[in-house]
DNA sequence: TATCAATTTAGTAATCTTTACTATTTAATA
DNA sequence: TATTAAATAGTAAAGATTACTAAATTGATA
């Protein structure tokens, strides 16, 4: 893999923020410093970067794809009103609950995904009656 | 709501598999019963209904969503290879997650889904290395 | 440093899933 | 049966992502 100034950037871009940017808004962030980058550039460096394991790729519930330059395993909290995906510092569940699904679907099952879904405190705080 | 002989078909076909169907599949289904059924017309259906209630919604990773004629509550494993999703019936994690993650978040939560990734039987047994 | 091949980029087009739109048809009810 | 609101088929549009291609760039080598 190159090291390209596109690349670097986007790394750089996406490790300044929690908020789990979709491609298009990290598009947006690198313009700012990289005015002519291009939407599918940001894409294809977004898949190599995740794939290589250097970030983590978000895949929640029926949205875009979202990306996070922590790579550590933790859980979300997607707000139903913004969209908005959040980190969830609960305790990782150990690998017991793993092989207990492994052993009833007779399956190898390399991880889990546990998503929380709800409102989040900005829109708790704008909205009533949720 | 009405009770068309479109919306019938749908509930009918997809109570007949526990595959988890997309859209698109179910209506390929829908089309060995009726052939000129629309591709609008399945996905408004699935609209309607899961927003009713009748049937689960299933939008894990960053896929097609899926859907479901069960619609207690239940976890899933997506397979990485062939991307079939199939239950997994441990039980459910009760309120007391939801109430933490709640907690850290000072949001409102209102539920989780809980995704297995691995491979499934199927796979497995056709490819070893997994 | 100059050269060179392979990778990467920008820009555009294509693909795929899903939603929107509209004229026509249909279900429910009086 | 007549009426009216909802639903349908078919098509178009929207939005996210991938594919394609000529031009540019990187990293390595001479």
């Amino acid at each position: 893999m190159r090291k390209t100034r596109q690349r670097q950037v986007i790394l750089e871009e996406l490790g300044k923020v929690n908020t789990h940017p979709t491609a298009a808004e990290l598009c947006t962030m690198v313009r700012r410093r990289m005015p002519h980058i291009s939407l599918g550039t940001v894409y294809r460096n977004l898949d190599i970067l995740s794939r290589s394991g250097a970030i983590a790729r978000i895949d929640v519930g029926g949205e875009e794809m979202r990306f996070d330059a922590a790579v550590s395993r933790h859980y979300h909290l997607r707000c139903l009103r913004c969209g908005s995906v959040e980190d969830v510092d609960l305790p990782v569940m150990g690998s017991t609950l793993e092989e207990a699904a492994a052993k009833l679907c007779q399956a190898q099952v390399c991880g889990h995904n546990l998503e929380f879904v709800g409102y989040c405190r900005n829109c708790c705080a704008r909205e009533v009656g949720f």
